[in-house]
DNA sequence: CAATGCGATGCATTTTTTGCATCAGCTTAT
DNA sequence: ATAAGCTGATGCAAAAAATGCATCGCATTG
């Protein structure tokens, strides 16, 4: 799409905050993207960026307009998305960021689940913290984020919310296995994996870590949910998950057990499924959504909303 | 804006559905015109227009692309407009369309109270049928509407409503200019004038007469309010206005009288100021707009919302 | 059956965009 | 202090794109 292309080169050049990266990324030479960005302030009537000895940057002007440039991509892309739905085949781009707590176990099992009936559907997912999901939710870079555990800013919209209480994640030899349910002290005895980087299940172990006093012998910090779940079958270790990176799984989690930590000892935490507010998503991405909130609703039925 | 122009070449042959007419009132021959919707087609991946022998029509894809191209026109507008903004003075563009009953008094004086404050606005008014301002909003054509008496579809969004109770306009020297208040079998012994086109007063006159079985003798259709008032001094006739046509008007209707019908015999209308639901508007309609609003609620204290 | 009006297309011309080379300004490392 | 390295801006020639003219094919209309 030409008309696109013209809007992209602008959103580039205030991404890569230089037009010279810009225009390498682009494959064009910086004096084209130069002109371009000239011309268009020209016609808009005024500057869109400061210029800096590093490079350029957006002045208030040009936040305002390329707020609505990548509105306009977006929006264009759900109205191709929506012609192309007129044939039949359904097509598109959905965009999901999210933590790892979802992206080990339900992301991947809903995007097999509905590539199986839209194959023509391509899927980005992206790994990222509460606040970058946020700010890609403002860039129209996602177009749906999960967000565990996190204050919410008034701009986006919640489609849906679960409730997901803390589980140990132990081989099954080890002695709490044989366990339903049990306190955050009964950890104390091993070593724990816990996460590495800040918000959900770790803010969850230390909200626990408050109300109990019990001090967990951490012995690895890591995001990495692959490599925990080698680990605890390598050392007698604990390593903590919510339902959602674990449940449905199969063959994946054999040889691993999950068991309950009294939510009176850790609090359940709260993952939201969210979109930016006000903007309507790709034929492709509301059903996913759909599809998603039916399965959400299913899997954790007495989940809030 | 360069941009502008490219999309507003599609929206104009859309509107003309012929690529020739277009081209002519683009000034730039069909040649040309009729290659960009080519290119334009060439890039979406499926035709935009049906080609008729008369010319061409939108298809389905057409009417979604339409309207998207349509809505980026206004939103671009409404963002230039708040980068003008930035700098102080207030400028845009503000299109206001209604019918004869706003148009002779409340909306002059409204629009000159605003350009006093700030003069780089400019404004354009439209005289429209309920239906054609509904079309207006949606084509996004006009910013916002006052609609009468009109059931209103439900991707409008109504902002403020007012309760305009049916008056007599008579000369100063008629019988009935002393009363304070008549029924309208009162005006039979009298000629009218009656509205031309359907709605707002006409319906309201005609659910008087099946509730009083007055049969009012018309006279003469118009529409004009300029030609009513002065037929009204001529021969001693009766025209029919609302509130909103003749308060606050000050010498323009010296020698003539409004007398309130009995709002048993003709409920009172309503009048509604609408505009096109999720729309976002420039800074100087939505200012123009809060400064309506609020006169409204100051001439019209005892009036629905 | 001719006349008219429509959109599509080949070709020459004009206009716009692009790339190269270079400049001026600022920061950073030597 | 000075040179090197980065930034965006600009004059000029080459490449690319858009435009206008003449014309075609097709359908409707009188």
């Amino acid at each position: 799409m030409r008309h696109l292309t013209h809007l992209r080169y602008i959103d580039v050049v205030a991404r890569e905050r230089s037009i010279r990266k810009a225009s390498e990324k682009l494959n064009i030479t910086s004096t084209a993207l130069n002109r371009r960005i000239l011309a268009l302030e020209e016609e808009v009537g005024t500057p869109l960026f400061e210029r800096l000895p590093s490079g350029v940057r957006l002045n208030t002007a040009g936040e305002l307009f390329i707020q609505h440039i990548r509105s306009q991509m977006t929006d264009l892309s759900r109205v191709l998305s929506q012609i192309s739905d007129l044939s039949g085949v359904r097509r598109g781009h959905v965009v999901i960021s999210g933590g790892p707590e979802v992206l080990a176990s339900f992301l991947p099992k809903q995007i097999a689940q509905y590539r199986k009936e839209f194959d023509a559907v391509q899927f980005d997912v992206l790994r990222h913290s509460p606040a970058q999901s946020l700010a890609a939710l403002n860039n129209f870079e996602t177009d749906m984020a999960f967000i565990f555990d996190s204050v919410l800013p008034s701009d986006v919209h919640i489609v849906a919310s679960v409730s997901q209480p803390l589980h140990a994640l132990v081989d099954d030899r080890h002695p709490l296995a044989e366990k339903s349910r049990i306190k955050l002290q009964d950890c104390l005895a091993w070593p724990v994996i816990a996460p590495r980087s800040d918000g959900g299940i770790k803010t969850m172990l230390e909200v626990g870590r408050l109300r109990t006093a019990a001090d967990l012998q951490t012995v690895i910090h890591s995001d990495e949910t692959a490599f925990d779940l080698e680990y605890v079958r390598d050392e007698q270790a604990i390593g903590f998950a919510i339902p959602l990176s674990f449940e449905g799984r199969g063959t994946s989690l054999s040889g691993l057990k999950t068991v309950l930590i009294d939510e009176h000892d850790v609090p359940p935490g709260i993952v939201h499924l969210v979109q930016r507010k006000g903007r309507v998503l790709s034929v492709a991405a509301a059903k996913f959504m759909d599809q998603m909130v039916q399965a959400l609703n299913q899997m954790f039925p007495e989940a809030t909303r």
